[in-house]
DNA sequence: GACCAGGCACATC
DNA sequence: GATGTGCATGGT
């Protein structure tokens, strides 16, 4: 039997095409993206990437090693910038301790243990992790994020108070576990969102999915 | 000027 | 366990 959300999945794929996330030269700056898109535009969030970028601070050491306050000043664009220095600084302490400093380490976890251990990071909930499993990792996990929330709320497939997990389960186990697939779903959901599913002006009447 | 954007931690009840 | 609040920029 073919799933509701796989026809939807290909209804989105067949209007839209491919949508390409995540852009960034490396699974680090992907991690750095993730932390810094929370609750933001990711306009705003690639000005402060191209701050770091032109610092040549992409990279971890780097990163690690300049005052917090330095941090925040240039990731500035990104909104909630103190809070999400301080994120960044849990996330790439966690990165030398638990990691090495390399992406070896995570590579012999299995998924599920990568997820605990991300979600320990003070500032890394379950979006974020997710996240990084996904775009930065190559893990086959579903990211769940408000616009999903919004377009399954609308077609009726959730209840508003949905959970993050419930939701996230919707898609795991009824999809084949499918890296690009889920990658391709995920920003797809976004695209229909941003065009047909927002806040208020909603055009749910002209959306793709009731054709 | 209001509303919105690829969340999360923490306080309080 | 639900519910409320602070965090902040830049585009529409």
């Amino acid at each position: 039997m073919v799933s509701d959300l796989y026809l939807i999945y290909k209804k989105l794929y067949s209007h839209f095409g491919p949508q390409a996330w995540w852009p960034a030269e490396s699974p680090f700056e992907v991690m750095i993206g993730a932390i810094l898109t929370q609750n933001t535009n990711w306009q705003n969030v690639e000005r402060a990437i191209d701050n770091l970028r032109k610092k040549s601070l992409l990279e971890p050491k780097k990163l690690y090693n300049i005052p917090v306050e330095d941090l925040a000043r240039l990731i500035r664009p990104a909104g909630y910038y103190n809070v999400k220095a301080k994120r960044l600084r849990e996330f790439l302490k966690f990165y030398f301790d638990a990691w090495k400093g390399s992406l070896k380490k995570p590579s012999l976890l299995k998924t599920a243990r990568l997820r605990e251990l991300l979600l320990s990071v003070k500032g890394i909930g379950p979006e974020t992790a997710d996240s990084i499993l996904l775009y930065a990792l190559k893990r086959p996990v579903f990211v769940v994020d408000a616009y999903t929330k919004r377009v399954l709320f609308r077609h009726n497939f959730i209840k508003e108070n949905a959970g993050y997990d419930e939701i996230q389960n919707l898609f795991m186990k009824d999809l084949k576990k499918n890296v690009k697939m889920f990658n391709e779903y995920h920003a797809l959901l976004v695209k229909l969102g941003k065009v047909y599913c927002l806040k208020r002006k909603a055009k749910c009447e002209i959306c793709p999915l009731r054709e």
